[in-house]
DNA sequence: ATTGCCAGAATTGAATTCAAAATATAAAAT
DNA sequence: ATTTTATATTTTGAATTCAATTCTGGCAAT
């Protein structure tokens, strides 16, 4: 869609080495090959290796010392956490977007939700979750905090590869279409106390935790 | 204190210029001077530029093409966005102390509390500062939740320069001191549900943004 | 067969080098 | 004298180089 266009050398090739962790296509807990990657990318160690400390810095990477990076896993109380604390600006985002959203975004976000409602009647989780993730992004987008989307982005990023493979179970499928039906009708009264108490709950529930556990590392021990 | 022990040159780097930047010998809005800091730092240019793509993506400082790095301006905007964030995150922080103080935590942040009344009653800001922002990391660790803990530490870090020269008025402060009241008794009767809601407000509060924003930058035009 | 040791290879961390871009300085033109 | 143009200098971004460390594989000892 609307992607960003890096125009430093080593957040492309942070942006790369993102992707290639969402993909798999470097394993969680693997050393990251310096060498290969250059190749592969057709640039020197240096941009590499400064793309590697700032993905240190997101958690994507551990560094070791004289050893250098590894692909951080995802432990499971780490997922809790990460989504705990999105619930929590989640829960920000629905106060402040309530203050502050514009027609055509609520406009636009009901369009998403009665998709979404599709897709759950044809029970296409992929599309759900897709849809879903998108309301979600839209709400925080019209808090208009500018801190808040980037920290919302980045912690989301770091889940998203467990959180598109996550396996609903039917009740709480249903539970968070009801929770979305309240979302929406919560926002389209602007009533910020309601919607910033559902969004803190919607997402942190335990239920969810659980059905994405599976996909998490049980524990990072080396 | 329990200063963290870099042990990565690049790092080592980013936490003096960060120091720097804090004591305002890196002014904001100034370019970096790459050079210099590599001989004051006894290092090589290498190092220096990969902290300064950590500090880039945690909000330090600006990369500009082809012409280095700048020290970011903390505009009102910025700050109040992130003291917004940071309320959310410290609503969350109590919910889930409350689950998981231990008695020993509590009682020390007990101790924290009436120092920080002393401070109070004598007027001695910079200490009274201190002793509250010792108060509200505590509540944050005792979450025990590590992305919250870092998320949290970081956004405070971004904002501390302005945060300890603010000028508190009179009426903010008896208010804030009060808020610590409930604060205090909530965690004591582990009521998750109150002690969320007083920190959600607790900070901010446009009054102590308001009280800070003469030491932010108006704009952060060129 | 397993463990310990050592040389050689590969990898890492950081300094250095090099080309491109930006900035500063000087000369020329009006 | 001021503006413009040309040239030199500095600074930046990225590749390369180099020393230090870690990894690998083989050989010897038990």
């Amino acid at each position: 869609m609307d992607k960003i266009k890096q125009n430093t050398l080593h957040g492309e090739v942070a942006a790369r080495i993102r992707d290639m962790i969402d993909a798999g296509t470097l394993a969680p807990g693997s050393r990251v090959p310096e060498k290969q990657l250059c190749e592969q990318f057709g640039v020197s160690r240096t941009p590499l290796r400064e793309a590697l400390k700032v993905l240190a810095s997101e958690g994507f990477v551990e560094l070791l010392p004289n050893r250098g990076a590894r692909i951080s896993k995802l432990t499971i109380d780490t997922l809790q956490h990460t989504l705990e604390v999105m619930s929590a600006l989640e829960g920000l985002s629905g106060e402040l977007a309530c203050a502050h959203i514009s027609e055509a975004e609520l406009a636009n976000i009901e369009a998403l939700h009665y998709q979404m409602l599709a897709y759950y009647k044809n029970t296409n989780m992929a599309e759900y979750l897709l849809t879903n993730q998108q309301i979600h992004e839209a709400i925080v987008v019209a808090s208009r905090n500018d801190v808040l989307i980037d920290v919302y982005k980045s912690l989301n990023q770091r889940v998203r590869r467990v959180r598109f493979s996550a396996e609903l179970s039917r009740e709480y499928w249903a539970k968070a279409v009801q929770d979305h039906e309240d979302i929406i009708a919560a926002l389209r009264r602007r009533d910020s106390e309601a919607l910033g108490q559902i969004l803190r709950r919607h997402l942190s529930d335990k239920v969810e935790v659980s059905s994405l556990a599976g996909m998490a590392e049980q524990k990072n021990l080396p």
